[in-house]
DNA sequence: TCTGGGGTCCTAGGACCC
DNA sequence: TCTGGGGTCCTAGGACCC
């Protein structure tokens, strides 16, 4: 018999949380972390602000209507990044086996720790209660059998809850919650779902399987799998390499500007080109993204032979698609402009230390200067006027 | 109400090769 | 003259997650 030693460790609206640190002030009000903007979204927003409907990567604009009194504030990744460090610490001082799922989240496998720490409940209270001493925020935990449950189990626990599935158990705890709440069911997915009359997980578990592959193809098995509360993935140390490196940016007007708009090409060339040289790659596909008023998105790569590992390489490729889209398009201004590169190889040749330097000193001062101060410390004038996000943080993940 | 930014994975079609 | 059955690579789009 399987034990619940699978923990998923959750924080609790981590960046408004965060904040409420240093704004005691705000406690117990309606409080959203998001971008302000004409464009902004919510990242994150406080149990008061969610009472009214406010929700996670709504439209600001919704947001204000549904809570006009809420207090807006920006996210500050450079203050966040700490405390996320120390809560994944204090996770790897119970087991080694912890599985990073973002900045704020994270599984456990704790089988085989009972003689330290006890089962999985009594860990989870023991990482609940130093998490709350150490870092001054909550966390919810779920525990079960498996990751897919303890994940349901730390959503039903929040906020500031503990929720144990026994063994045995995890089928008639999921089902009945609405499908939407099992991970891999998104909006379109329950919608479809809906339509067929299949509204909680049980009636997912019960529903037929010939008939969830016929309309749902591969997904069908793994959904009715799911929905009976079976899941085999184990937890996974470590993250694994990247397999893409992008950069995007939505402009608070749209930009029918060639020039400006090939500048902030270029913006996003010298990022992702760091970000690669950080990693030790080279790409060999570069991809553009679009986007045009209303929402309209286009993407468009090309693949080259010879992996390219330089700004000006990664912003030649850039260029080449963006002339061939934008002109097909007609030229229409557009509201995002993204670059991004995948099909990574390890780089070949490895620079030396001031190889960089002989060959551009400006872009190596450059690079020195985001290392230290943050991506927006140095920006091209063309790019002046967008806010943006700051993308040097790592823990940005919301 | 009008939708951020950074990712992963899957599907499907077409080109090309054997 | 019309045609198989792989396999791989590339491109584009979409769903989903944090």
């Amino acid at each position: 018999v399987p034990a619940a030693s699978i923990l998923h460790v959750d924080l609790d609206a981590f960046y408004v949380s965060m904040e409420l640190l240093r704004h005691p002030e705000l406690r117990g009000q309606p409080v959203i972390v998001g971008y302000a903007g004409p464009r902004g979204v919510v990242a994150t927003s406080s149990y008061e602000a969610r009472k009214f409907g406010v929700r996670s990567a709504m439209p600001g604009s919704r947001a204000k209507q549904l809570c006009p009194e809420a207090t807006w504030l920006g996210p500050d990744f450079h203050y966040y990044g700490p405390a996320s460090r120390q809560f994944h610490a204090i996770l790897r001082d119970f087991t080694p086996l912890v599985e990073p799922a973002g900045a704020d989240e994270a599984y456990l496998d704790v089988a085989g720790c009972e003689r330290l720490f006890g089962d999985g409940e009594q860990i989870a209270v023991a990482i609940r209660r130093r998490v709350r001493d150490e870092i001054g925020i909550t966390a919810s935990v779920g525990v079960s059998t498996n990751k897919l449950v303890s994940k349901v189990g730390s959503d039903a626990a929040k906020p500031d809850g503990l929720c144990v599935v026994p063994a045995g158990g995890e089928a008639a705890f999921l089902a009945p919650r609405p499908v939407r709440d099992l991970p891999m069911v998104g909006a379109k997915t329950a919608e479809r779902l809906n339509r067929l009359g299949i509204w909680t997980i049980g009636d997912l578990a019960r529903a037929p399987l010939p008939a969830l592959e016929s309309r749902f193809g591969k997904h069908g098995l793994e959904l009715h799998e799911r929905a009976n509360g079976r899941f085999d993935g184990a937890v996974a140390t470590g993250r694994g390499e990247a397999k893409s490196i992008s950069r995007e940016s939505t402009f608070g007007e749209d930009i029918g500007d060639a020039g400006r708009l090939r500048a902030i090409l270029r913006g996003h060339a010298e990022r992702v080109a760091a970000d690669l040289a950080h990693q030790g790659k080279s790409a060999r596909t570069v991809t553009l993204k679009l986007r045009f008023p209303p929402f309209e998105t286009l993407t468009r790569s090309l693949t080259r032979r010879v992996a390219m590992d330089l700004a000006d390489e990664v912003h030649a490729g850039g260029v080449e698609l963006f002339e061939h889209a934008w002109l097909d398009e007609g030229r229409r201004p557009v509201r995002l402009l993204g670059l991004g590169v995948m099909n990574l190889v390890p780089r070949a040749r490895q620079l030396r230390l001031g190889e960089t330097l002989e060959r551009d000193r400006l872009a190596d001062a450059v690079a020195a200067v985001r290392e230290r101060f943050g991506d927006r410390a140095v920006v091209r004038a063309a790019e002046l006027g967008e806010p943006g996000p700051d993308y040097s943080n790592p823990a940005f993940k919301a």
